[in-house]
DNA sequence: TGTACATCAGTGAACGCGCGTTCACTGATGTAC
DNA sequence: TGTACATCAGTGAACGCGCGTTCACTGATGTAC
């Protein structure tokens, strides 16, 4: 029983790395399970033993690339924990680039235009919740009298218990300026990534590093 | 010549209507000219009559649809012309999510993961340009005084031309700003449509509206 | 410890399907004198 | 204005290909007494 799983889980490992790899190479539409025997020397109707079908191997890989970004923005956070929270929030920007330009077809995959007919299922929600969780934690840790007091046009209700649950307490404007910068987080990331920076950015990583800066000083009063 | 020439644009037309269609209930790869031939009562093989093969066609759906958005974003630009700057940055920036939630399959065309293999023409460039020169417009029209002077993180020559080219005169860290303003604008938009923000946020138009008000703020001095 | 039985991994053939693209062709529409 | 010729749109058959998935099967690995 035990060797038995073992090799399963192997094998498992080793379609979806192949997969990977096909995703690398070709995007969604190259993610062919016939490829993905023949590269592992097998039948096509082999895989049928681990993965039901086509649809349920992606949902593994995207899993997978959340838990992977969630990891990696965990231990590099965990890394900067004795910094200031700026610091911290810099060093986690750059994890999350880092991780997108090392696996540029799994970012595409979970941040990039969702699969026409894909529903994500449960388990991505909660793997999709580590990065927000890190980004929020690192908000947390910013003094209160040190955070931007200016209201903006933020009003109370515009957002649902989600934010609220990771940023209980704070009033309506930092939550909505917590978003806005998580979300320009990642429209630098896509941008650089999708070509959309090409022509006018040069020095790509000093240009992120200044823009993530100048994103966190909506946060707090300037010092 | 003049009939037959206008029936051959009219054909054309209704390719690239059919086209879109497909794309938007499918995605890319729902994109097939067989497809498209059917729903026309023809022969696949007429099709290439008008268009060499499927990229040449994807390309022609691309430059539209860039063409398409710049188009709506100079209209919202004109009507606003005689606000403040302020304002007419908000009704472009909704402009761009108005024509971004009326065609989400064409947004992510152009704005989500790149095709894999596929390399975008110059005319694609061009038409590109459009909502960045609107945009850069709308900075040009602040007065000098009223220009965030802090410098931040972004030191000269970090920028390509390209931006000097929009910009021209601007200093490095207001070049940078606005780069960074321009790319949150369009996390913003992918996060709505690719359905970051569910569970996060409520009132999506309201919340865009406060978001786009509270980016503006980084261009400009308080007032 | 040895044997009978159950479980599982992988095979190979097949099903039914659809795709992009080519090519020789027909027939209608335009052009030139 | 009428006729000969050229241009173009669309046809239909074919090429070569690859796909996801099913199913009855073999043979090896584990389990229970």
């Amino acid at each position: 029983m035990k060797a038995r799983e073992a090799q399963r889980n192997q094998q498992i490992d080793t379609i979806k790395a192949v997969a990977r790899r096909l995703l690398s190479e070709s995007g969604p539409e190259g993610l062919v399970l016939r490829k993905i025997a023949r590269e592992m020397n097998q039948t096509s109707s082999a895989l049928f033993r681990y993965f039901a079908n086509r649809d349920e191997l992606l949902t593994a890989l995207i899993v997978d690339a959340y838990n992977d970004v969630g990891e990696r923005v965990e231990t590099s956070a965990t890394a900067a924990v004795h910094l200031t929270p700026k610091e911290q929030f810099v060093a986690v920007a750059h994890s999350i680039r880092n991780w997108a330009s090392d696996n540029p077809h799994l970012y595409g995959l979970i941040f990039g235009t969702p699969i026409p007919g894909y529903v994500a299922p449960p388990d991505t929600i909660a793997a999709a919740g580590r990065v927000v969780a890190v980004l929020a934690g690192i908000i947390t840790a910013v003094p209160t009298s040190d955070l931007m007091q200016r209201d903006g046009d933020f009003r109370a209700g515009d957002f649902s218990p989600g934010v609220a649950l990771f940023l209980p307490g704070y009033s309506p404007a930092m939550q909505g300026r917590a978003l806005v910068v998580w979300s320009s987080l990642f429209g630098l990331v896509s941008f650089e990534l999708f070509g959309h920076f090409v022509g006018s950015v040069l020095r790509y990583e000093e240009f992120f590093d200044a823009s993530i800066r100048e994103l966190w000083t909506s946060l707090v009063i300037a010092t």
